[in-house]
DNA sequence: ATATGTACCATTATTACACATGGTACACAT
DNA sequence: ATGTGTACCATGTGTAATAATGGTACATAT
Protein backbone atom coordinates (compact mmCIF):
# COMPACT_ATOMS: atom_id res chain seq x y z
CA UNK A 1 0.00 0.00 0.00
CA UNK A 2 1.81 2.83 -1.00
CA UNK A 3 0.27 6.38 0.42
CA UNK A 4 1.37 9.94 -0.95
CA UNK A 5 0.72 13.19 0.55
CA UNK A 6 0.34 16.25 -1.82
CA UNK A 7 1.49 19.60 0.14
CA UNK A 8 0.18 22.27 -2.45
CA UNK A 9 -3.02 20.12 -2.45
CA UNK A 10 -5.55 22.42 -0.89
CA UNK A 11 -7.31 19.06 0.31
CA UNK A 12 -6.40 18.66 3.95
CA UNK A 13 -3.83 16.18 4.90
CA UNK A 14 -6.22 13.96 6.93
CA UNK A 15 -8.52 13.94 4.47
CA UNK A 16 -6.23 13.12 1.72
CA UNK A 17 -4.98 9.83 3.75
CA UNK A 18 -8.45 8.96 4.62
CA UNK A 19 -9.24 8.70 0.75
CA UNK A 20 -6.58 7.13 0.00
CA UNK A 21 -6.88 4.41 2.17
CA UNK A 22 -10.90 4.06 1.29
CA UNK A 23 -9.42 3.78 -1.71
CA UNK A 24 -6.81 0.94 -0.85
CA UNK A 25 -10.21 -0.68 0.60
CA UNK A 26 -12.14 -0.64 -2.50
CA UNK A 27 -9.32 -1.85 -4.97
CA UNK A 28 -8.53 -4.63 -2.32
CA UNK A 29 -5.03 -3.10 -1.92
CA UNK A 30 -5.84 -4.46 1.52
CA UNK A 31 -8.05 -6.03 3.16
CA UNK A 32 -9.96 -7.24 6.25
CA UNK A 33 -7.40 -8.02 8.61
CA UNK A 34 -4.23 -6.41 7.33
CA UNK A 35 -2.20 -4.51 9.41
CA UNK A 36 -1.40 -0.66 8.54
CA UNK A 37 1.34 1.42 9.83
CA UNK A 38 1.28 2.81 12.88
CA UNK A 39 0.11 6.09 13.58
CA UNK A 40 3.37 7.52 14.40
CA UNK A 41 5.53 5.49 12.00
CA UNK A 42 3.02 6.59 8.82
CA UNK A 43 3.80 9.67 10.15
CA UNK A 44 7.46 9.46 9.82
CA UNK A 45 7.12 8.01 6.50
CA UNK A 46 5.23 11.03 5.18
CA UNK A 47 7.44 14.02 7.14
CA UNK A 48 4.10 15.31 8.58
CA UNK A 49 2.66 15.74 12.01
CA UNK A 50 1.68 12.12 13.69
CA UNK A 51 -2.14 13.91 15.59
CA UNK A 52 -2.46 14.28 11.83
CA UNK A 53 -2.33 10.89 10.89
CA UNK A 54 -3.86 10.07 14.38
CA UNK A 55 -7.07 12.42 13.53
CA UNK A 56 -7.30 10.12 9.94
CA UNK A 57 -7.17 6.97 11.55
CA UNK A 58 -10.09 8.10 14.71
CA UNK A 59 -11.90 9.18 11.47
CA UNK A 60 -11.28 5.86 9.63
CA UNK A 61 -12.01 3.57 12.70
CA UNK A 62 -15.57 5.81 13.34
CA UNK A 63 -16.69 4.67 9.79
CA UNK A 64 -15.76 1.24 10.56
CA UNK A 65 -13.55 1.17 7.76
CA UNK A 66 -10.46 -0.15 10.06
CA UNK A 67 -9.99 -0.95 13.61
CA UNK A 68 -7.40 -0.10 16.61
CA UNK A 69 -6.55 -2.88 18.63
CA UNK A 70 -4.11 -0.80 21.15
CA UNK A 71 -0.74 -1.58 21.57
CA UNK A 72 -1.31 -4.15 18.62
CA UNK A 73 -1.23 -2.07 16.29
CA UNK A 74 -4.52 -1.23 13.58
CA UNK A 75 -6.22 -3.31 11.15
CA UNK A 76 -8.38 -3.01 8.23
CA UNK A 77 -12.08 -3.75 9.59
CA UNK A 78 -13.71 -6.86 8.45
CA UNK A 79 -16.76 -5.09 6.41
CA UNK A 80 -14.27 -2.34 5.79
CA UNK A 81 -15.57 -2.56 1.78
CA UNK A 82 -19.19 -2.45 2.53
CA UNK A 83 -18.72 0.39 5.02
CA UNK A 84 -16.92 2.72 2.70
CA UNK A 85 -19.74 2.69 0.45
CA UNK A 86 -21.79 5.17 3.08
CA UNK A 87 -19.84 8.15 2.66
CA UNK A 88 -20.86 10.07 5.64
CA UNK A 89 -20.46 13.75 4.33
CA UNK A 90 -22.75 13.04 1.12
CA UNK A 91 -25.34 12.09 3.80
CA UNK A 92 -24.76 15.00 5.76
CA UNK A 93 -24.98 17.50 3.11
CA UNK A 94 -27.98 15.53 2.01
CA UNK A 95 -29.70 16.04 5.16
CA UNK A 96 -28.41 19.75 5.83
CA UNK A 97 -29.53 20.72 2.33
CA UNK A 98 -33.44 19.47 3.52
CA UNK A 99 -33.42 21.22 6.99
CA UNK A 100 -32.07 24.87 4.84
CA UNK A 101 -34.16 24.45 1.73
CA UNK A 102 -37.09 24.98 4.34
CA UNK A 103 -35.68 27.76 6.15
CA UNK A 104 -35.06 29.40 3.36
CA UNK A 105 -38.47 29.20 1.98
CA UNK A 106 -39.16 31.16 5.04
CA UNK A 107 -37.51 34.29 3.92
CA UNK A 108 -34.22 33.94 6.52
CA UNK A 109 -31.15 35.45 5.41
CA UNK A 110 -28.44 33.58 4.85
CA UNK A 111 -27.02 35.55 7.89
CA UNK A 112 -29.71 34.68 9.77
CA UNK A 113 -29.30 31.02 9.00
CA UNK A 114 -25.26 31.02 9.68
CA UNK A 115 -25.93 32.66 13.10
CA UNK A 116 -28.70 30.46 13.86
CA UNK A 117 -26.52 27.28 12.97
CA UNK A 118 -23.73 28.60 15.19
CA UNK A 119 -25.87 29.14 18.04
CA UNK A 120 -27.09 25.73 18.42
CA UNK A 121 -23.71 23.79 17.74
CA UNK A 122 -22.27 26.27 20.59
CA UNK A 123 -24.84 25.61 22.80
CA UNK A 124 -24.66 22.05 22.79
CA UNK A 125 -21.30 21.64 23.65
CA UNK A 126 -20.55 20.34 27.01
CA UNK B 1 -41.42 56.82 19.82
CA UNK B 2 -37.86 57.01 21.01
CA UNK B 3 -34.92 54.94 20.32
CA UNK B 4 -31.94 54.61 21.83
CA UNK B 5 -28.75 53.22 20.24
CA UNK B 6 -25.63 51.61 22.87
CA UNK B 7 -22.38 51.29 21.07
CA UNK B 8 -21.53 49.35 24.62
CA UNK B 9 -23.66 46.87 23.98
CA UNK B 10 -22.31 43.72 22.12
CA UNK B 11 -25.87 43.31 20.36
CA UNK B 12 -25.81 44.68 16.67
CA UNK B 13 -26.45 47.81 15.73
CA UNK B 14 -29.10 47.09 13.49
CA UNK B 15 -30.70 44.20 15.88
CA UNK B 16 -30.92 46.46 18.47
CA UNK B 17 -33.09 48.85 16.54
CA UNK B 18 -35.49 45.93 15.88
CA UNK B 19 -35.86 44.90 18.72
CA UNK B 20 -36.84 48.30 20.01
CA UNK B 21 -39.25 49.04 17.02
CA UNK B 22 -40.57 45.65 17.79
CA UNK B 23 -41.41 46.95 21.26
CA UNK B 24 -42.67 49.93 20.74
CA UNK B 25 -45.24 47.87 18.29
CA UNK B 26 -45.91 45.46 21.17
CA UNK B 27 -46.45 48.31 23.90
CA UNK B 28 -48.75 50.05 21.41
CA UNK B 29 -46.36 53.69 21.35
CA UNK B 30 -46.82 53.01 17.62
CA UNK B 31 -50.04 52.02 15.99
CA UNK B 32 -50.69 50.29 12.18
CA UNK B 33 -50.28 52.85 9.67
CA UNK B 34 -48.12 55.26 11.92
CA UNK B 35 -45.31 56.86 9.90
CA UNK B 36 -41.77 55.89 10.85
CA UNK B 37 -38.62 58.35 10.67
CA UNK B 38 -37.20 58.05 7.34
CA UNK B 39 -33.88 56.19 6.88
CA UNK B 40 -31.99 59.19 6.69
CA UNK B 41 -33.24 60.53 9.06
CA UNK B 42 -33.21 57.87 11.79
CA UNK B 43 -29.81 57.12 10.52
CA UNK B 44 -28.79 61.56 11.53
CA UNK B 45 -30.45 61.16 14.43
CA UNK B 46 -28.90 58.37 15.98
CA UNK B 47 -25.40 59.13 14.47
CA UNK B 48 -25.19 55.59 12.55
CA UNK B 49 -24.73 54.90 9.25
CA UNK B 50 -27.74 54.64 7.39
CA UNK B 51 -26.92 51.45 5.66
CA UNK B 52 -27.58 49.95 9.22
CA UNK B 53 -31.29 51.15 9.47
CA UNK B 54 -31.93 49.91 6.03
CA UNK B 55 -30.56 46.71 7.36
CA UNK B 56 -32.99 46.90 10.51
CA UNK B 57 -35.89 47.67 8.00
CA UNK B 58 -35.76 45.84 5.60
CA UNK B 59 -35.62 42.95 8.06
CA UNK B 60 -38.61 44.39 9.72
CA UNK B 61 -40.46 44.89 6.44
CA UNK B 62 -39.57 41.29 6.09
CA UNK B 63 -41.72 39.84 8.92
CA UNK B 64 -44.30 42.15 8.15
CA UNK B 65 -43.60 44.61 11.10
CA UNK B 66 -43.57 47.63 8.90
CA UNK B 67 -44.07 48.52 5.68
CA UNK B 68 -42.07 50.44 3.08
CA UNK B 69 -44.27 52.73 0.13
CA UNK B 70 -41.19 53.52 -1.76
CA UNK B 71 -41.02 57.28 -1.71
CA UNK B 72 -44.02 57.75 0.82
CA UNK B 73 -41.91 56.60 3.37
CA UNK B 74 -42.71 53.66 5.70
CA UNK B 75 -45.06 53.00 7.97
CA UNK B 76 -46.02 50.26 10.62
CA UNK B 77 -47.82 47.03 9.05
CA UNK B 78 -51.53 47.04 9.34
CA UNK B 79 -51.30 43.12 10.85
CA UNK B 80 -47.61 44.24 12.99
CA UNK B 81 -48.72 43.28 16.78
CA UNK B 82 -49.89 39.83 15.78
CA UNK B 83 -46.90 39.20 13.56
CA UNK B 84 -44.46 40.52 16.59
CA UNK B 85 -45.57 37.24 17.90
CA UNK B 86 -43.48 34.92 15.57
CA UNK B 87 -40.19 35.00 16.39
CA UNK B 88 -38.19 33.94 13.37
CA UNK B 89 -34.87 33.15 14.83
CA UNK B 90 -36.47 31.17 17.73
CA UNK B 91 -38.17 29.07 14.93
CA UNK B 92 -34.72 29.12 13.05
CA UNK B 93 -32.90 27.79 16.41
CA UNK B 94 -35.56 25.09 16.58
CA UNK B 95 -35.49 23.82 13.15
CA UNK B 96 -31.55 23.41 13.12
CA UNK B 97 -31.46 22.20 16.62
CA UNK B 98 -33.21 19.30 15.54
CA UNK B 99 -31.16 18.41 12.28
CA UNK B 100 -28.22 18.63 14.00
CA UNK B 101 -29.57 16.32 16.88
CA UNK B 102 -29.63 13.76 14.29
CA UNK B 103 -26.18 14.39 12.70
CA UNK B 104 -24.67 14.11 15.33
CA UNK B 105 -26.71 10.86 16.23
CA UNK B 106 -24.88 9.36 13.66
CA UNK B 107 -21.60 10.14 15.12
CA UNK B 108 -20.19 13.24 12.68
CA UNK B 109 -18.07 15.37 14.46
CA UNK B 110 -18.75 19.08 14.78
CA UNK B 111 -16.46 20.40 12.03
CA UNK B 112 -17.70 18.16 9.97
CA UNK B 113 -21.28 19.27 10.41
CA UNK B 114 -19.62 22.57 10.10
CA UNK B 115 -17.86 22.03 6.89
CA UNK B 116 -21.22 20.35 5.35
CA UNK B 117 -23.21 23.22 6.76
CA UNK B 118 -20.93 25.63 4.78
CA UNK B 119 -20.65 23.54 1.38
CA UNK B 120 -24.35 23.92 1.45
CA UNK B 121 -24.49 27.24 1.76
CA UNK B 122 -22.24 28.30 -0.51
CA UNK B 123 -23.62 25.89 -3.22
CA UNK B 124 -26.69 27.62 -3.15
CA UNK B 125 -25.35 30.53 -4.23
CA UNK B 126 -26.31 32.39 -7.48
C1' DA C 1 13.31 -0.90 26.83
C1' DT C 2 10.20 -0.51 23.07
C1' DA C 3 6.12 0.41 20.59
C1' DT C 4 1.05 0.61 20.41
C1' DG C 5 -3.22 3.85 20.57
C1' DT C 6 -4.93 7.61 23.10
C1' DA C 7 -5.57 11.87 25.82
C1' DC C 8 -4.37 16.11 27.37
C1' DC C 9 -1.78 20.77 27.23
C1' DA C 10 -0.60 24.42 23.84
C1' DT C 11 0.51 27.80 19.49
C1' DT C 12 0.43 29.38 14.64
C1' DA C 13 -1.49 30.65 10.06
C1' DT C 14 -5.22 30.78 7.19
C1' DT C 15 -9.78 31.41 6.05
C1' DA C 16 -14.43 33.14 6.29
C1' DC C 17 -17.94 35.77 8.01
C1' DA C 18 -20.65 39.58 10.53
C1' DC C 19 -20.85 44.17 11.29
C1' DA C 20 -20.49 48.79 10.20
C1' DT C 21 -18.89 52.18 7.46
C1' DG C 22 -18.72 55.31 3.05
C1' DG C 23 -19.84 56.72 -1.66
C1' DT C 24 -22.65 56.75 -5.77
C1' DA C 25 -26.71 56.19 -8.34
C1' DC C 26 -31.46 55.21 -9.78
C1' DA C 27 -36.82 55.86 -10.23
C1' DC C 28 -40.27 57.91 -8.04
C1' DA C 29 -43.47 61.78 -6.64
C1' DT C 30 -44.04 66.06 -4.10
C1' DA D 1 -34.75 70.82 -5.99
C1' DT D 2 -35.92 67.75 -2.35
C1' DG D 3 -36.69 63.49 -0.03
C1' DT D 4 -38.31 58.64 -0.36
C1' DG D 5 -36.70 53.53 -0.56
C1' DT D 6 -33.42 50.81 -2.86
C1' DA D 7 -29.40 48.92 -5.22
C1' DC D 8 -24.76 48.63 -6.33
C1' DC D 9 -19.63 49.51 -5.58
C1' DA D 10 -16.08 49.14 -1.86
C1' DT D 11 -13.13 48.95 2.80
C1' DG D 12 -11.81 47.95 7.60
C1' DT D 13 -12.22 45.49 11.97
C1' DG D 14 -13.07 41.99 14.95
C1' DT D 15 -14.29 37.31 15.82
C1' DA D 16 -14.31 32.33 15.24
C1' DA D 17 -13.22 28.03 13.30
C1' DT D 18 -10.18 24.82 10.72
C1' DA D 19 -5.88 22.70 9.97
C1' DA D 20 -1.50 21.53 11.38
C1' DT D 21 2.04 21.76 14.35
C1' DG D 22 4.68 20.35 18.99
C1' DG D 23 5.19 18.48 23.65
C1' DT D 24 3.99 15.45 27.43
C1' DA D 25 1.97 11.60 29.53
C1' DC D 26 -0.59 7.31 30.37
C1' DA D 27 -1.73 2.05 30.31
C1' DT D 28 -1.03 -1.59 27.60
C1' DA D 29 1.72 -5.82 26.21
C1' DT D 30 5.71 -7.58 23.80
Amino acid sequence: MEIEIDIDDPMPLFTQLVEQIKRAVNNNLIKPGDALPSIRQLANDLEINSKTVAKAYRLLERDSIIQAKGYRGTFVHPEAKANCDFDLNHWLTEKLTEAITLLKKSGATDSEIRIAFNHVMNNNKN
